[in-house]
DNA sequence: AATCAAAGTTAAGCATACCTAAATTAATAT
DNA sequence: ATATTAATTTAGGTATGCTTAACTTTGATT
């Protein structure tokens, strides 16, 4: 009923939305899906007929309420997949994106239960994107900041690993560090701008260019 | 290049010669896909040229080297996701075979190899299959027996939990029990046919019921 | 207001993987 | 050996999601 392209452009025209809060051209999406004018032209036609999204020709398309609920449990499957494998599986950053562009079209809704149950229903992606819950709401979360900007004497939760062209990810599951790990920031030195943090009881130096590639959310 | 469709023609392919050592009809495939015997035999030609099965019309298709390689690598990702979804998940036995179905055709190297090592290299599935390697070299494994008629004083390893219709799994999982364990026949009893083993220290006592639908090989 | 380039749509066609119906081959019975 | 039937293949057609090329609409410029 809903085909892997089908999802694929719902997505990105809720994606587009949420960035430039206009309704999306046909040439934009042929751009971002790296497809003809004319396929996504057809497809803006198949979508209208299906009742998912608003379309009206030379203009763009906008979600319908339909279309934006299948939108946004796509973006749900994704961002847990995301979050699921390089938690849990030890995947980079670099290569979490690819991999649930596939895995979210395919996963019952079963399996995408049991990872959100596995992972404790969390509220951030790897990248420190919110995940839309079982009812297609979004999460308000405040935005992440750097760990080095983070305040002395402050819980923070670790909420987004940047780990682009690096083995970040991995030298920090050696140290048992790992996404959503509740934080606190001990100490700051000025001399080389590293940031000394506790968890789970053991303190861990991070140099500064570490601190730039974590980032973290305030907690209670 | 080798599409979703495709590997599941050499699956099946495999999986038959597997059973009957005879070279499949396009009508058997036909009847296990649920697809025309026209679909069939269209697909058999082009299988041939791509140079994955060897065909003659009216005789049958059987796999060539190439083939086989990539139907057994096509069974170790459906084999790894089974044994994981279960494992890791805790999704029933029912319910692992078709999400398996899909994953297996989507996942990268990469990710099956993440998934192997995360398992510690398992050599059979959930269903007490054996599970292809890298080199696609199907593991040589002794045959599973029941649980029920282990030998009391001899170790062994949970090979397979067959639970259809029941909630065996997350039963086995409350207690700390699941699949690739190493455990211990401590006693059976003749009133009831209930076995005592034993396993990371514990003790636990089985009914006669469960005892037959746990499966199990000898480990040294 | 008329022109024109850019943006968007339509038309015709292709690959994949299916379908039904017709034709062919193989196997079996007389 | 031939006829019959069952198995298999071919022919022609469909849906999806693409392509390129031709055409139309929009809207900015003069």
């Amino acid at each position: 009923m809903t085909s892997v392209s089908k999802e694929n452009y719902l997505k990105l025209i809720y994606a587009h939305k949420q960035r430039s809060n206009e309704s999306v051209t046909t040439s934009i999406l042929a751009q971002d899906l790296e497809v003809s004018n004319a396929a996504t032209s057809e497809m803006a036609k198949k979508l209208y007929s299906s009742g998912l999204v608003t379309y009206r020709k030379y203009k763009g398309l906008e979600l319908t309420q339909k279309g934006t609920k299948i939108a946004l449990d796509v973006v749900r499957r994704h961002r847990l997949w995301e979050l699921f494998l390089m938690k849990v599986l030890g995947l980079s950053w670099a290569e979490v994106h690819d991999e649930a562009e596939r895995l979210e079209h395919i996963s019952s809704e079963k399996l995408i239960d049991k990872i959100d149950e596995y992972l404790e229903y969390p509220i951030l992606d790897p990248h420190g994107e919110p995940i839309p819950n079982k009812d297609g709401v979004m999460p308000e979360v405040p935005k992440s900041i750097k760990l080095s900007e983070g305040k002395i004497g402050t819980r923070y939760e670790l909420t987004k690993v940047d780990d682009r062209g690096s083995d970040l990810v991995m030298y920090l599951n050696q140290v048992g560090m790992g996404l959503n790990k509740r934080i606190y920031i001990v100490e700051k030195y000025s001399f080389d701008n590293s940031v000394v943090i506790k968890f789970d009881g053991k303190e861990l130096s991070l140099s500064e260019k570490v601190a730039q590639h974590l980032f973290i959310i305030k907690t209670n």
